[in-house]
RNA sequence: GGAGAGCUGGCCGAGUUGGUCGAAGGCGCUUGACUCGAAAUCAAGUGUGCUCGCAAGGGUACCGCAGGUUCGAAUCCUGCGCUCUCCGCCA
């Protein structure tokens, strides 16, 4: 959410960002909405006021027996006018919020002006892509002939779009999630498991609801709705909280399994475990002061790589433009990595800084020594990464001609000390 | 699922014959005094949002949430939520 104050003395600023990522709202009946309250404001405030000292006086002159009746009736009268504007003012307030929901976060001064996914820019280039001499095969050809996967029975059990995995495959997925955990919490981020389903309000913090509703699974029986990602419960562990400014930053990692629709999606990415209705993910997520969120994100984007670097996986670093950054988001790294089978670039995680956008939605603030007044914090979240697509990167880089697979040194010790999933005796 | 108890400021905890209660007191925290320094002691200060104002400051709202009664509610009424205890069921 964006501060209306802003808005107010910055409008440029924010048509600017809404023109930038490719969004058309007319914030002027925003400003009208915000006009018209704040008129109203004044005028029931002073009317309330009134009141009060009415009242008071009242108490007075029936404390000391004197008749009451004639400020009693006049109070009257201002009370009709204000269950009136009152009425007026909670309508006001409730489209306002409305519309400030729908409004994205301002990208940062450094991300690059863009059209679409075309216009990221490429920050860096890391590994180095393995040599076949074979034509490699996707994962999902692997995964079938290594018997691992099982997408036919994930389909009978459940829906399409989701996968079973089998033996080495359910072990190797196991083996990535605690590897990827050791690692983040030896680098010190707080390890917490959080609950997979979460009420509507905490959805609305952290920037799914109101506008992205159709993504999200919901249990409407108890208005709870199944985590997209560990972002959202983690956000909200210190929502409507003020945060010691000495006990900044708050690093979290978090494994979860996360749940998308994929509305919208259709046609793309059918096959294998590159967009799967449920997957299994760590993030990583902080919560710092502004002025020193954007290293933040540096750091956080480095945490991130270092997983692809420990198992020798080659990726590249994209920064994204503004118009394919996400609604949350005022800066964002892409991670991806290359996978031979598909011969192309994936997405495997997304680092963001979201400064103080999704703070606002959920009141986080930490209080600021210097001046002793709150201030939001910034939040920071990226994935660290999405295990469902780390085991497919491994899969087609660590191919073999014959269809085996060779685990990825750091991974073995999880497996206990498998070299390789071959064909016939995964 | 059944029965009962409770939800007050960072924490603990007064306040339930409605009025001078944003709310006693304690703890904590900040600043100052004392001290070589610390502890102890003493003094002062110490919630948040909105709104008006250049500012100083003013107004207003908030005692789980939403309504209601009333000239006036933390205090009365209704509904909801949550926490705790006991019983039942259960991985």
């Amino acid at each position: 959410m964006l501060d209306i104050k802003l808005l107010r003395e910055n409008k440029e600023l924010v048509e600017v960002s809404l023109k930038n990522r490719n969004i058309k709202i007319d914030l002027s009946v925003i400003l009208s909405l915000d006009e018209e309250r704040r008129k109203i404001i004044q005028e029931v405030e002073a009317l309330k006021s009134a009141r009060n000292r009415q009242s008071e006086e009242i108490g007075k002159l029936k404390r000391e027996k004197q008749d009451a009746s004639v400020k009693m009736a006049e109070v009257g009268k201002i009370n009709e006018k204000i269950s009136e504007l009152d009425g007026s003012l909670a309508g006001l307030e409730k489209k306002l919020n409305e519309a400030l929901l729908l409004l994205p976060n301002i990208p940062d001064k450094s991300v690059p002006l863009g059209k679409d996914e075309k216009d990221n820019t490429l920050i860096r280039t890391l590994g180095s892509a393995p040599k076949f001499s074979f034509i490699p095969k996707t994962h999902w050809a692997l995964g079938e002939a290594l018997d691992i996967f099982d997408f036919e029975k994930a389909v009978k059990i459940a829906a399409s779009r989701f996968v079973i995995l089998k033996k080495a495959g359910a072990g190797l997925e196991r083996a990535i999630v605690n590897f990827m955990l050791d690692v983040h919490t030896k680098a010190g981020f707080t390890e917490i498991y959080p609950p997979y389903l979460v009420n509507g309000r905490s959805m609305q913090s952290s920037g799914q609801l109101p506008k992205f509703a159709d993504e999200a699974y919901k249990c409407s029986e108890d208005d709870l709705y199944l985590i997209p990602t560990a972002e959202v419960p983690l956000t909200n562990m210190h929502r409507d909280e003020i945060i010691n400014e000495d006990s900044l930053p708050y690093l979290y990692t978090s494994y979860s399994a996360c749940f998308r629709r994929e509305a919208g999606s259709y046609g793309k990415d059918l096959k294998g475990l590159i967009r799967v209705h449920q997957f299994d993910k760590v993030e990583l997520f902080k919560f710092t002061t502004p002025e020193t969120s954007f290293n933040e994100l540096e750091s956080l984007t480095l945490q991130a790589e270092e997983i692809l670097k420990l198992l020798k996986l080659p990726y590249r670093v994209i920064e994204l433009c503004t118009a394919d950054m996400g609604f949350v988001a005022a800066k964002t790294y892409d991670l991806e990595v290359w996978m031979p089978g598909i011969n192309a670039y994936k997405e495997i995680s997304s680092c963001s800084n979201c400064t103080d956008f999704q703070a606002r939605r959920a009141n986080i603030k930490f209080k600021r020594k210097a001046t002793g007044k709150p201030e939001f914090v910034h939040t920071l979240n990226g994935s660290g990464l999405a295990a469902g697509r780390t085991m497919a990167a491994i899969m087609e880089n660590y191919q073999q001609e014959n269809g085996d697979v060779i685990i990825p040194e750091v991974l073995r010790p999880y497996m206990g000390g498998t070299e390789k999933i071959s064909v016939g005796k995964a």
